[in-house]
DNA sequence: CGCCAATCGGAACGATATGGTCCGATTTAA
DNA sequence: TTAAATCGGACCATATCGTTCCGATTGGCG
């Protein structure tokens, strides 16, 4: 039950994004700078976040990102599941159930719905609390 | 946020042995049969739940296991602390801050009383729900 | 129109820790 | 006293995570 050390510098790296001025062009570099996050890796960790829709990458020089949404709007919970993939305690909870024990396991139908009381935790945090 | 596999067995074990008589005598190979965990990480498994005082053991011929408390004072939280550890989603949570980061981390007070949310979701749920 | 700055995407390497297995220590029953 | 059956800890293979580097693409600027 731990963050992975990725998910952890996305979100640190996201609340520091959020102390700046809405509007203004954020570059891998700068944020690395800021929070201390290595540069290949905060490079990483932005793609990441842009697929999951959380930033907006403008190309070309002067570019950088923008936050996608207001700080209220972005989880905790938006934030891991960009990194770490669907939030879910057993991976049988999602689809795919190359699960050993699948056949005779009697706790399946219960993990569903303590993955959904976890990441609800985790949605009711915002950025915006996060940030401050 | 995942569990790891060993928690993940170490539930199914737990229900399984829930289900059973209480005072019932439960050996891992018992067990292991039962719900198809491989005997030797049974016994490492149930080491672990011994050790954390969820299990008490009983040594020599005929020995076995025994649920230390009952089911319904048992919570799911207690199971993947005895395996994983204590729930905390960074490590600086607890203690221990060796963290590149952890000079100008901004996010560090927010992280425990989340935390707290996730275990909290988690101790809610008792190994007699789980069990049914 | 050409150059430069900065992002995006993928691939490869190394480290950590998980997962699995084995063997020794201990205890009770016969 | 013997022996069977269990607990308990140590060990090694493996997979995933974490990190880094490099090339491709795009857009602004001189």
């Amino acid at each position: 039950m731990r963050l992975t050390h990725l998910a952890d510098y996305a979100v640190v790296m996201m609340t520091a994004a959020a102390r700046r001025e809405p509007g203004e062009r954020l570059s891998a570099t700068i944020l690395s700078e800021e929070t201390g996050v290595p540069l290949p890796t905060a490079q990483k960790l932005m793609q990441s976040l842009g697929r999951a829709g959380l930033l907006t990458g403008q190309r070309g020089a002067g570019g950088g990102y923008l936050l996608a949404r207001p700080v209220s709007e972005i989880s905790l919970a938006d934030i891991v599941e960009a990194v770490e993939g669907p939030i879910a305690l057993t991976q049988c909870s999602e689809g795919a159930s190359d699960c050993a024990l699948d056949a005779h396991c009697k706790v399946k139908p219960h993990m569903g719905l303590v993955g959904e009381k976890v990441r609800g935790a985790l949605g009711a945090v915002s950025l915006k609390e996060l940030s401050q």
